[in-house]
DNA sequence: TGTAAATATGAATATATGCTCATATATTCA
DNA sequence: TGAATATATGAGCATATATTCATATTTACA
């Protein structure tokens, strides 16, 4: 969901003495877009679907039929999620006869998942007694 | 002939050559809710609100109205999306008289954020010409 | 104690999104 | 060339989700 209405509370509306006072010059310091198309990338990794098909392909490049059987799923579905992948840059495509290869696009992405993987690792134990629990947005 | 099944896409449907061989014992490698763990984390990061919140209490912590100020947006908008990152356990509170504080729960998230905004830097120059580039999911 | 401030939360709503289905395109091979 | 295969894509639908609004809760302070 793109950032909706800008609502402008004005600064003095908080009067509480805990708020820190240097009233920085942006909100968010690298250029603002940085940090949008961080915010970016994560909505592209977070499907569970996309991640599957990012785990699939990280050791080799597969065609769409070869993920969508590991998948379980329609050629169809799978094709959708990997042009969102693709308009993402996260992977690349080389056609080859009829079919069509995927791989990752670099090793920040793998980067990214291991690092993602690790925090629940270690997030697990003391946080879902119960197993896996989804979190509600 | 009627019409071909309903749909559960069977590994025999694809007959292409190119197809990988082995037919791995699950989708995914870790345990499979690890994988999707990982997708879930990348759910809650992709969304601008929540990581320009990270990013605001990522050097200190600070307080909801704080935040709201900072982020224009109204402390019941931040409040409900403070809710979806601690129930993902990426921040902490303590609360200090009326006022509560946030802070990043612990460093996986902070090189999260760093990782994703170089992937995002190094990925803008060629891919996006004409500057910020929305990309549709 | 009573009022105001800071935060939290439930309901409602507009929008976004993932999948299915139908169909188009591209490529191989008989 | 024509049939079959692999992939891509647009429309439609059911669901998810981010914000607003109203209201509840907690705490400080006069």
């Amino acid at each position: 969901m793109p950032t909706p209405a800008p609502k402008p509370p004005s600064r003095a509306d908080c009067t509480c003495g805990t708020r820190s006072a240097a009233a920085e010059p942006a909100v968010d310091r690298p250029g603002g877009t940085l940090l949008e198309d961080a915010a970016d990338l994560f909505r592209v990794l977070g499907d569970t679907t996309r991640t599957r098909i990012l785990w699939a392909i990280a050791d080799e490049g597969r065609c769409v039929c070869d993920i969508a059987d590991r998948l379980a799923m329609t050629p169809s579905a799978i094709s959708h999620q990997l042009r969102i992948l693709k308009q993402a840059r996260i992977v690349r495509h080389r056609k080859v006869g009829r079919s069509v290869f995927y791989t990752l696009d670099d090793d920040h992405i793998r980067t990214l998942l291991r690092d993602a993987m690790e925090h629940a690792a270690e997030m697990a134990p003391p946080a879902r007694p119960g197993g896996r629990r989804r979190i509600r947005t």
